[in-house]
DNA sequence: CGGGATCCATTAGGATACTG
DNA sequence: CAGTATCCTAATGGATCCCG
């Protein structure tokens, strides 16, 4: 995923295109999570990942992330403006991927 | 690229996500073309990784092999029908990318 | 011409242990 | 709580040789 890219699909890939960045971002757009809440809501993330992740998606600009300075810290990640522009190309994406499994699935049942 | 996908946007993810794949499908919307045209069209890509997605992309359903049985032997990659659907998706991707790419040049050249 | 097969390098991702 | 650091495996991609 470090690779420079010619093509601006190849860029939209790299930023969406981690492992668990689909499913952050899915969760993200409802509401603003902590990184233990994050960590129930996929299980199956290594935390390595689903911090590597945040980090990376933060650098790109599509996630904040707000420390409260308490104790116990408190770390909130959310979806900035920016990152909303993405939501419109998520939809047209899932859409797209939906249909194609459903393709897949009736081909496999025929 | 081998695991399941629980979230849609993986699924397509998934099928554009080679790192070619995108340049093919960008090629094969303007016209079919044959494995050398490709080749000369995309000077980087490897014999090995051409071959590879155009089957993966073939078992999407997403592009047509066409085998002309002549001496040499002729064979032609197009955009299936199906594929077709492909084009609006990976025009709001582009767009979206486009726009990435500007925005994190802007911000370096500040 | 249009590839397949093989071997190697690089990268992504997971498991575990530890920390401010 | 919210991570970092380290080590390891698996997956992706490249180079080279070969073939109908």
């Amino acid at each position: 995923m470090i690779h420079q890219r010619e093509c601006p699909i190849e860029t939209l890939i790299h930023v969406l295109g981690g492992k668990w960045k689909p499913m952050i971002l899915w969760h993200l757009i409802g509401s603003p999570k902590r990184y233990n809440e994050l960590e129930k809501l996929i299980p199956e993330v290594s935390q390595k990942m689903l911090s590597q992740h945040l980090r990376e998606l933060e650098q790109e600009g599509i996630v904040d992330r707000t420390i409260y300075p308490t104790v116990p810290p408190k770390v909130e990640y959310s979806l900035s403006d920016y990152g909303r522009t993405l939501i419109p190309v998520a939809e047209v994406m899932c859409a797209w991927g939906d249909n194609h499994n459903k393709r897949k699935y009736e081909e496999s049942a025929s």
